[in-house]
DNA sequence: GTCTATACACAGATAGAC
DNA sequence: GTCTATCTGTGTATAGAC
Protein backbone atom coordinates (compact mmCIF):
# COMPACT_ATOMS: atom_id res chain seq x y z
CA UNK A 1 0.00 0.00 0.00
CA UNK A 2 1.14 3.32 -0.75
CA UNK A 3 2.85 5.93 2.06
CA UNK A 4 -0.28 8.13 2.50
CA UNK A 5 1.21 12.01 1.92
CA UNK A 6 0.98 14.49 4.88
CA UNK A 7 -2.39 15.93 3.80
CA UNK A 8 -3.95 12.63 3.07
CA UNK A 9 -3.53 11.32 6.56
CA UNK A 10 -5.12 14.98 8.02
CA UNK A 11 -8.08 14.48 5.72
CA UNK A 12 -7.74 10.59 7.58
CA UNK A 13 -7.86 11.79 10.84
CA UNK A 14 -10.82 13.95 10.55
CA UNK A 15 -13.05 11.63 9.00
CA UNK A 16 -11.76 9.55 11.78
CA UNK A 17 -13.30 12.46 14.16
CA UNK A 18 -16.51 12.29 12.05
CA UNK A 19 -17.09 8.73 12.04
CA UNK A 20 -16.18 8.19 16.16
CA UNK A 21 -18.77 11.66 16.40
CA UNK A 22 -21.67 9.31 14.54
CA UNK A 23 -20.49 6.61 16.20
CA UNK A 24 -21.00 7.46 19.64
CA UNK A 25 -24.42 9.54 18.72
CA UNK A 26 -25.68 6.16 17.34
CA UNK A 27 -25.47 4.77 20.24
CA UNK A 28 -26.96 7.18 22.00
CA UNK A 29 -29.94 9.22 20.51
CA UNK A 30 -30.40 6.25 17.63
CA UNK A 31 -30.24 7.09 14.13
CA UNK A 32 -33.48 9.00 13.93
CA UNK A 33 -32.88 11.57 16.61
CA UNK A 34 -29.18 12.16 16.02
CA UNK A 35 -28.60 15.31 13.72
CA UNK A 36 -26.14 16.41 10.88
CA UNK A 37 -25.72 19.17 12.74
CA UNK A 38 -24.94 17.61 16.08
CA UNK A 39 -22.51 15.91 14.25
CA UNK A 40 -20.52 18.55 12.73
CA UNK A 41 -20.31 20.14 16.26
CA UNK A 42 -19.05 17.32 17.72
CA UNK A 43 -16.54 16.70 15.51
CA UNK A 44 -15.75 20.38 15.44
CA UNK A 45 -16.57 21.25 12.00
CA UNK A 46 -18.80 22.98 9.64
CA UNK A 47 -21.78 20.75 8.40
CA UNK A 48 -21.09 21.63 4.44
CA UNK A 49 -17.28 20.73 4.98
CA UNK A 50 -18.64 17.43 6.98
CA UNK A 51 -20.76 16.95 3.27
CA UNK A 52 -17.39 17.32 1.35
CA UNK A 53 -16.22 13.96 3.29
CA UNK A 54 -19.77 12.23 3.41
CA UNK A 55 -22.44 12.95 0.78
CA UNK A 56 -25.38 12.21 3.13
CA UNK A 57 -26.58 11.13 6.48
CA UNK A 58 -27.13 7.73 5.26
CA UNK A 59 -23.30 7.51 4.36
CA UNK A 60 -22.59 8.57 7.50
CA UNK A 61 -24.07 5.56 9.57
CA UNK A 62 -22.56 3.11 7.18
CA UNK A 63 -19.28 4.67 7.75
CA UNK A 64 -20.29 3.96 11.44
CA UNK A 65 -21.37 0.32 10.71
CA UNK A 66 -18.35 -0.53 9.22
CA UNK A 67 -15.92 1.43 11.79
CA UNK A 68 -17.90 -1.35 14.20
CA UNK A 69 -17.81 -4.26 11.95
CA UNK A 70 -14.35 -3.94 11.16
CA UNK A 71 -13.51 -4.29 15.49
CA UNK A 72 -15.66 -7.03 15.61
CA UNK A 73 -13.69 -8.47 12.99
CA UNK A 74 -10.76 -7.60 14.40
CA UNK A 75 -11.59 -9.20 17.99
CA UNK A 76 -12.93 -12.42 16.09
CA UNK A 77 -9.37 -12.90 13.95
CA UNK A 78 -7.66 -12.17 17.14
CA UNK A 79 -9.58 -15.31 18.44
CA UNK A 80 -9.06 -17.37 15.52
CA UNK A 81 -5.52 -17.05 15.96
CA UNK A 82 -5.23 -17.56 19.50
CA UNK A 83 -5.21 -20.59 21.74
CA UNK A 84 -7.91 -23.33 20.25
CA UNK A 85 -11.18 -23.28 22.51
CA UNK A 86 -14.38 -24.62 21.90
CA UNK A 87 -16.57 -23.04 19.12
CA UNK A 88 -19.33 -22.01 22.34
CA UNK A 89 -16.63 -20.12 24.12
CA UNK A 90 -15.67 -18.53 21.02
CA UNK A 91 -18.75 -17.25 20.63
CA UNK A 92 -19.57 -16.76 23.92
CA UNK A 93 -16.21 -14.44 24.22
CA UNK A 94 -17.63 -12.53 20.92
CA UNK A 95 -21.21 -11.82 22.95
CA UNK A 96 -19.28 -10.39 25.32
CA UNK A 97 -16.75 -7.94 23.57
CA UNK A 98 -20.30 -7.04 21.94
CA UNK A 99 -22.22 -6.23 25.31
CA UNK A 100 -19.31 -4.46 26.75
CA UNK A 101 -18.93 -2.28 23.49
CA UNK A 102 -22.52 -1.47 24.27
CA UNK A 103 -22.25 -0.40 27.62
CA UNK A 104 -19.44 1.27 26.77
CA UNK A 105 -21.57 3.53 24.88
CA UNK A 106 -19.79 2.61 22.06
CA UNK A 107 -22.14 0.12 19.73
CA UNK A 108 -24.19 2.18 16.97
CA UNK A 109 -27.18 1.03 16.32
CA UNK A 110 -29.66 1.41 13.57
CA UNK A 111 -33.57 0.85 13.35
CA UNK A 112 -34.30 -2.13 11.20
CA UNK A 113 -37.44 -0.59 10.05
CA UNK A 114 -36.28 2.07 7.91
CA UNK A 115 -36.11 1.08 4.85
CA UNK A 116 -34.42 3.97 2.30
CA UNK A 117 -31.28 3.54 5.30
CA UNK A 118 -31.74 -0.94 4.75
CA UNK A 119 -31.54 0.03 0.76
CA UNK A 120 -28.59 2.28 1.26
CA UNK A 121 -26.81 -0.23 3.44
CA UNK A 122 -27.67 -2.99 1.03
CA UNK A 123 -26.27 -1.06 -1.70
CA UNK A 124 -22.76 -0.04 1.01
CA UNK A 125 -19.99 -2.60 -0.41
CA UNK A 126 -17.70 -1.81 2.29
CA UNK A 127 -20.51 -2.70 4.67
CA UNK A 128 -21.85 -5.92 2.93
CA UNK A 129 -18.32 -7.11 2.52
CA UNK A 130 -17.49 -6.73 6.20
CA UNK A 131 -21.28 -8.26 7.17
CA UNK A 132 -20.84 -11.45 5.07
CA UNK A 133 -17.14 -11.97 6.54
CA UNK A 134 -18.46 -11.71 10.14
CA UNK A 135 -21.42 -13.80 9.04
CA UNK A 136 -18.83 -16.33 7.80
CA UNK A 137 -16.93 -16.36 10.02
CA UNK A 138 -19.18 -16.84 13.35
CA UNK A 139 -21.32 -19.40 10.93
CA UNK A 140 -18.19 -21.60 11.37
CA UNK A 141 -18.41 -21.68 15.18
CA UNK A 142 -22.27 -21.61 14.94
CA UNK A 143 -22.56 -25.37 13.44
CA UNK A 144 -19.54 -26.69 14.81
CA UNK A 145 -21.14 -26.08 18.51
CA UNK A 146 -24.00 -27.78 17.18
CA UNK A 147 -22.13 -30.42 15.95
CA UNK A 148 -20.27 -30.92 18.88
CA UNK A 149 -23.80 -30.80 21.05
CA UNK A 150 -22.98 -27.39 23.26
CA UNK A 151 -25.29 -25.26 21.31
CA UNK A 152 -29.06 -26.48 19.95
CA UNK A 153 -28.72 -28.77 16.83
CA UNK A 154 -32.39 -27.91 16.34
CA UNK A 155 -31.77 -24.09 16.18
CA UNK A 156 -31.65 -22.93 12.48
CA UNK A 157 -27.44 -21.45 12.28
CA UNK A 158 -29.35 -18.42 10.71
CA UNK A 159 -31.47 -18.06 14.10
CA UNK A 160 -28.44 -17.85 16.17
CA UNK A 161 -26.51 -15.54 14.47
CA UNK A 162 -29.25 -13.34 14.17
CA UNK A 163 -29.93 -13.57 17.70
CA UNK A 164 -26.00 -12.79 18.28
CA UNK A 165 -26.45 -9.46 16.43
CA UNK A 166 -29.91 -9.10 18.48
CA UNK A 167 -28.23 -9.26 21.91
CA UNK A 168 -25.47 -7.01 21.27
CA UNK A 169 -28.12 -4.27 20.92
CA UNK A 170 -30.13 -6.09 23.77
CA UNK A 171 -32.45 -2.56 25.14
CA UNK A 172 -32.12 -5.05 28.80
CA UNK A 173 -28.42 -4.06 28.68
CA UNK A 174 -29.32 -0.50 29.34
CA UNK A 175 -32.33 -0.58 31.26
CA UNK A 176 -29.93 -2.71 34.31
CA UNK A 177 -27.10 -0.13 33.59
CA UNK A 178 -30.13 2.98 33.82
CA UNK A 179 -31.02 1.17 37.68
CA UNK A 180 -27.54 1.56 38.74
CA UNK A 181 -28.05 -1.14 40.89
CA UNK A 182 -25.57 -3.86 39.71
CA UNK A 183 -21.81 -3.34 38.30
CA UNK A 184 -20.72 -4.00 34.88
CA UNK A 185 -19.76 -7.15 35.22
CA UNK A 186 -22.42 -8.59 36.77
CA UNK A 187 -24.68 -7.30 33.91
CA UNK A 188 -22.45 -9.11 31.73
CA UNK A 189 -22.40 -11.85 33.17
CA UNK A 190 -26.06 -12.18 33.33
CA UNK A 191 -26.66 -11.30 30.06
CA UNK A 192 -24.14 -13.93 28.31
CA UNK A 193 -26.14 -16.62 30.79
CA UNK A 194 -29.47 -15.69 29.55
CA UNK A 195 -28.66 -15.00 25.96
CA UNK A 196 -26.74 -18.89 26.08
CA UNK A 197 -28.59 -20.80 28.80
CA UNK A 198 -31.94 -18.65 29.23
CA UNK A 199 -33.96 -17.52 31.88
CA UNK A 200 -34.67 -21.29 33.27
CA UNK A 201 -32.87 -22.81 35.83
CA UNK A 202 -29.59 -24.00 35.22
CA UNK A 203 -29.55 -27.81 34.89
CA UNK A 204 -26.17 -29.39 35.98
CA UNK A 205 -24.82 -30.48 32.86
CA UNK A 206 -22.67 -34.08 33.69
CA UNK A 207 -22.35 -36.30 36.35
CA UNK A 208 -25.20 -35.50 38.26
CA UNK A 209 -28.45 -37.14 38.84
CA UNK A 210 -31.76 -34.64 39.06
CA UNK A 211 -34.47 -35.33 41.12
CA UNK A 212 -37.78 -35.65 39.25
CA UNK A 213 -40.40 -33.11 39.21
CA UNK B 1 -70.83 2.76 34.62
CA UNK B 2 -73.53 5.17 33.02
CA UNK B 3 -75.09 4.43 29.59
CA UNK B 4 -73.28 6.43 26.36
CA UNK B 5 -75.59 8.88 24.46
CA UNK B 6 -75.20 8.07 20.68
CA UNK B 7 -73.02 10.81 19.99
CA UNK B 8 -70.71 9.27 22.74
CA UNK B 9 -70.57 6.19 20.99
CA UNK B 10 -69.75 7.65 17.76
CA UNK B 11 -66.96 9.67 19.57
CA UNK B 12 -65.82 6.57 20.94
CA UNK B 13 -65.77 4.14 17.91
CA UNK B 14 -63.63 6.85 16.37
CA UNK B 15 -60.97 7.20 18.99
CA UNK B 16 -61.12 3.67 18.36
CA UNK B 17 -60.33 3.95 14.69
CA UNK B 18 -57.74 6.56 15.23
CA UNK B 19 -55.74 4.44 17.85
CA UNK B 20 -55.98 1.31 15.87
CA UNK B 21 -54.26 2.88 13.37
CA UNK B 22 -51.71 4.43 15.62
CA UNK B 23 -51.12 0.94 16.80
CA UNK B 24 -50.45 -0.36 13.70
CA UNK B 25 -48.00 1.94 12.31
CA UNK B 26 -45.88 2.11 15.13
CA UNK B 27 -45.71 -1.67 14.94
CA UNK B 28 -45.00 -1.28 11.20
CA UNK B 29 -42.78 1.56 10.71
CA UNK B 30 -41.87 2.73 14.78
CA UNK B 31 -42.69 6.15 16.43
CA UNK B 32 -39.83 8.37 14.45
CA UNK B 33 -40.71 7.38 11.04
CA UNK B 34 -44.98 7.41 11.64
CA UNK B 35 -46.43 11.12 10.69
CA UNK B 36 -49.65 12.15 11.99
CA UNK B 37 -50.40 12.68 8.39
CA UNK B 38 -50.39 8.99 8.06
CA UNK B 39 -52.39 8.66 11.38
CA UNK B 40 -54.84 10.91 9.80
CA UNK B 41 -55.26 9.45 6.52
CA UNK B 42 -55.29 5.87 7.79
CA UNK B 43 -58.27 7.02 10.09
CA UNK B 44 -60.07 8.35 7.76
CA UNK B 45 -60.14 11.76 9.44
CA UNK B 46 -58.89 15.39 8.89
CA UNK B 47 -55.45 16.22 10.37
CA UNK B 48 -57.01 18.80 12.20
CA UNK B 49 -59.95 16.75 13.67
CA UNK B 50 -57.69 14.31 14.67
CA UNK B 51 -56.12 17.02 17.17
CA UNK B 52 -59.29 17.88 18.39
CA UNK B 53 -59.25 14.02 20.61
CA UNK B 54 -55.45 13.70 20.97
CA UNK B 55 -53.31 16.83 21.39
CA UNK B 56 -49.70 15.23 20.29
CA UNK B 57 -48.18 12.86 18.71
CA UNK B 58 -46.86 11.41 21.58
CA UNK B 59 -50.79 11.63 23.39
CA UNK B 60 -51.45 8.93 20.55
CA UNK B 61 -48.44 7.14 20.98
CA UNK B 62 -49.14 6.77 24.78
CA UNK B 63 -52.75 5.70 24.15
CA UNK B 64 -51.56 2.61 22.11
CA UNK B 65 -49.45 1.42 24.45
CA UNK B 66 -52.47 1.81 27.06
CA UNK B 67 -54.38 -0.35 24.01
CA UNK B 68 -51.78 -2.75 24.34
CA UNK B 69 -51.04 -3.03 27.57
CA UNK B 70 -54.80 -3.34 28.53
CA UNK B 71 -54.90 -6.36 25.92
CA UNK B 72 -51.90 -7.96 27.81
CA UNK B 73 -53.45 -7.71 31.05
CA UNK B 74 -56.57 -9.09 29.70
CA UNK B 75 -54.37 -12.07 28.78
CA UNK B 76 -53.23 -12.06 31.96
CA UNK B 77 -56.26 -11.46 33.72
CA UNK B 78 -57.44 -14.73 31.86
CA UNK B 79 -55.07 -17.15 32.66
CA UNK B 80 -55.39 -15.78 36.38
CA UNK B 81 -59.07 -16.69 36.25
CA UNK B 82 -58.68 -20.23 34.41
CA UNK B 83 -56.98 -23.09 35.59
CA UNK B 84 -54.64 -23.35 37.62
CA UNK B 85 -50.64 -23.75 36.17
CA UNK B 86 -47.33 -23.84 37.02
CA UNK B 87 -46.09 -20.61 37.36
CA UNK B 88 -43.29 -20.88 34.54
CA UNK B 89 -46.28 -21.50 32.28
CA UNK B 90 -47.94 -19.03 32.88
CA UNK B 91 -44.92 -16.92 31.86
CA UNK B 92 -44.36 -18.74 28.60
CA UNK B 93 -48.30 -18.62 27.93
CA UNK B 94 -47.97 -14.55 28.21
CA UNK B 95 -44.66 -14.25 26.20
CA UNK B 96 -45.97 -16.43 23.32
CA UNK B 97 -48.69 -13.89 23.65
CA UNK B 98 -46.87 -11.33 23.18
CA UNK B 99 -44.43 -12.74 19.95
CA UNK B 100 -47.96 -13.58 18.04
CA UNK B 101 -49.22 -10.48 19.02
CA UNK B 102 -45.65 -9.37 17.28
CA UNK B 103 -46.20 -11.26 14.27
CA UNK B 104 -49.35 -10.14 13.44
CA UNK B 105 -48.17 -6.93 13.37
CA UNK B 106 -50.01 -5.48 15.97
CA UNK B 107 -47.59 -4.87 18.84
CA UNK B 108 -46.36 -1.03 18.66
CA UNK B 109 -42.86 -0.62 19.93
CA UNK B 110 -41.37 2.59 21.40
CA UNK B 111 -37.79 3.82 21.15
CA UNK B 112 -36.62 3.70 24.39
CA UNK B 113 -34.30 6.10 23.66
CA UNK B 114 -36.41 9.39 23.12
CA UNK B 115 -36.22 11.24 25.74
CA UNK B 116 -39.62 13.86 25.88
CA UNK B 117 -41.63 10.73 24.81
CA UNK B 118 -40.51 9.04 27.64
CA UNK B 119 -40.79 11.51 29.85
CA UNK B 120 -44.92 12.12 28.22
CA UNK B 121 -45.42 8.67 29.10
CA UNK B 122 -43.96 8.32 32.62
CA UNK B 123 -46.51 11.23 33.05
CA UNK B 124 -49.56 9.82 31.62
CA UNK B 125 -51.32 7.73 34.46
CA UNK B 126 -53.06 5.99 32.46
CA UNK B 127 -50.05 4.18 30.91
CA UNK B 128 -48.59 4.13 34.67
CA UNK B 129 -51.04 2.35 35.79
CA UNK B 130 -51.40 -0.30 33.94
CA UNK B 131 -47.74 -1.23 33.16
CA UNK B 132 -47.29 -0.95 37.35
CA UNK B 133 -50.36 -3.24 36.86
CA UNK B 134 -49.17 -5.93 34.72
CA UNK B 135 -45.68 -5.55 36.37
CA UNK B 136 -47.08 -6.53 39.56
CA UNK B 137 -48.85 -9.39 38.26
CA UNK B 138 -45.56 -10.80 35.94
CA UNK B 139 -43.43 -10.34 39.39
CA UNK B 140 -45.85 -12.78 41.62
CA UNK B 141 -45.42 -15.28 38.60
CA UNK B 142 -41.61 -14.37 38.12
CA UNK B 143 -40.57 -14.97 42.05
CA UNK B 144 -43.44 -17.81 42.08
CA UNK B 145 -41.08 -19.73 39.67
CA UNK B 146 -37.65 -18.54 40.79
CA UNK B 147 -39.00 -20.29 44.49
CA UNK B 148 -39.92 -23.32 42.62
CA UNK B 149 -36.88 -23.75 40.92
CA UNK B 150 -38.36 -23.57 37.49
CA UNK B 151 -36.36 -19.77 36.99
CA UNK B 152 -33.28 -19.13 37.81
CA UNK B 153 -33.35 -17.72 41.34
CA UNK B 154 -29.96 -15.77 40.90
CA UNK B 155 -31.34 -13.59 38.42
CA UNK B 156 -33.12 -10.38 39.56
CA UNK B 157 -36.40 -10.43 39.11
CA UNK B 158 -36.05 -7.22 38.23
CA UNK B 159 -34.15 -8.72 35.18
CA UNK B 160 -36.32 -11.49 34.17
CA UNK B 161 -38.91 -8.82 34.04
CA UNK B 162 -37.31 -6.38 31.33
CA UNK B 163 -36.12 -9.48 29.71
CA UNK B 164 -40.04 -10.71 28.98
CA UNK B 165 -41.02 -7.13 27.95
CA UNK B 166 -37.98 -6.90 25.49
CA UNK B 167 -38.62 -9.81 23.81
CA UNK B 168 -41.99 -8.98 22.89
CA UNK B 169 -40.74 -6.92 20.55
CA UNK B 170 -37.27 -8.51 19.94
CA UNK B 171 -36.47 -8.10 16.22
CA UNK B 172 -35.06 -11.57 15.58
CA UNK B 173 -39.07 -12.76 14.95
CA UNK B 174 -39.33 -10.29 12.10
CA UNK B 175 -35.86 -10.96 10.66
CA UNK B 176 -37.26 -14.63 10.81
CA UNK B 177 -40.36 -14.33 9.69
CA UNK B 178 -39.28 -11.63 6.53
CA UNK B 179 -36.84 -14.83 5.75
CA UNK B 180 -40.19 -16.74 4.12
CA UNK B 181 -38.73 -20.30 5.47
CA UNK B 182 -40.63 -21.04 8.54
CA UNK B 183 -43.94 -21.06 9.72
CA UNK B 184 -45.43 -18.49 12.39
CA UNK B 185 -45.65 -21.84 14.45
CA UNK B 186 -42.13 -23.13 13.92
CA UNK B 187 -40.69 -18.94 14.30
CA UNK B 188 -42.32 -19.13 17.95
CA UNK B 189 -41.32 -22.09 19.65
CA UNK B 190 -37.65 -21.43 18.72
CA UNK B 191 -37.92 -17.79 20.20
CA UNK B 192 -40.06 -19.13 23.70
CA UNK B 193 -37.27 -21.61 23.43
CA UNK B 194 -34.48 -19.32 23.36
CA UNK B 195 -35.59 -17.00 25.74
CA UNK B 196 -36.22 -19.80 28.61
CA UNK B 197 -33.46 -22.29 27.74
CA UNK B 198 -31.33 -20.72 25.57
CA UNK B 199 -29.19 -21.24 22.78
CA UNK B 200 -27.54 -23.70 24.17
CA UNK B 201 -27.73 -27.76 24.03
CA UNK B 202 -30.92 -28.66 25.79
CA UNK B 203 -30.30 -30.77 28.76
CA UNK B 204 -32.51 -33.80 30.17
CA UNK B 205 -34.17 -31.86 33.02
CA UNK B 206 -34.91 -35.09 35.10
CA UNK B 207 -33.77 -39.13 35.32
CA UNK B 208 -31.42 -39.70 32.28
CA UNK B 209 -27.78 -39.43 33.65
CA UNK B 210 -25.65 -37.28 30.98
CA UNK B 211 -21.96 -38.43 29.55
CA UNK B 212 -19.69 -36.24 30.75
CA UNK B 213 -18.84 -33.45 28.16
C1' DG C 1 -66.23 18.37 15.33
C1' DT C 2 -65.02 18.37 10.68
C1' DC C 3 -62.84 20.41 7.04
C1' DT C 4 -59.09 23.48 4.00
C1' DA C 5 -55.39 26.25 4.32
C1' DT C 6 -51.48 27.79 6.74
C1' DA C 7 -48.10 29.02 10.38
C1' DC C 8 -43.90 27.52 12.47
C1' DA C 9 -39.79 24.90 13.33
C1' DC C 10 -36.25 22.15 12.11
C1' DA C 11 -33.29 19.04 9.58
C1' DG C 12 -30.96 17.59 5.29
C1' DA C 13 -28.48 19.37 1.75
C1' DT C 14 -26.14 23.39 -1.22
C1' DA C 15 -24.27 27.91 -2.95
C1' DG C 16 -20.58 30.57 -3.27
C1' DA C 17 -16.83 33.34 -1.13
C1' DC C 18 -12.24 32.50 0.65
C1' DG D 1 -11.65 21.98 2.00
C1' DT D 2 -13.43 25.17 5.13
C1' DC D 3 -16.54 28.48 6.22
C1' DT D 4 -21.36 31.51 6.54
C1' DA D 5 -25.64 31.90 4.74
C1' DT D 6 -29.42 29.89 2.49
C1' DC D 7 -32.62 26.76 0.05
C1' DT D 8 -35.98 23.18 0.29
C1' DG D 9 -38.79 19.72 1.96
C1' DT D 10 -41.40 17.91 5.50
C1' DG D 11 -43.70 17.29 9.87
C1' DT D 12 -46.14 19.02 14.03
C1' DA D 13 -49.53 21.87 15.25
C1' DT D 14 -53.19 25.62 14.60
C1' DA D 15 -56.56 29.23 12.53
C1' DG D 16 -60.78 29.96 11.08
C1' DA D 17 -64.82 28.91 8.09
C1' DC D 18 -68.77 25.79 8.16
Amino acid sequence: MARLSYREQVLRLREDAIVQAVNRLLATKGYDLMTVDEVAAEAGIAKASLYKHFTSKEELAGAAMVRVLDRALAFVDGLRAGPPAAALDQLKAVARWAMETQLQGDMPSLPAQNSTLSASLQANEAYMDRLFDLSNKLGIWITGAQTDGSLNPALPAELVLYTLFARACDPVLGLLKSSGQYTNEQILDWLITTCFDGLGAPVPRSGSRMKAG
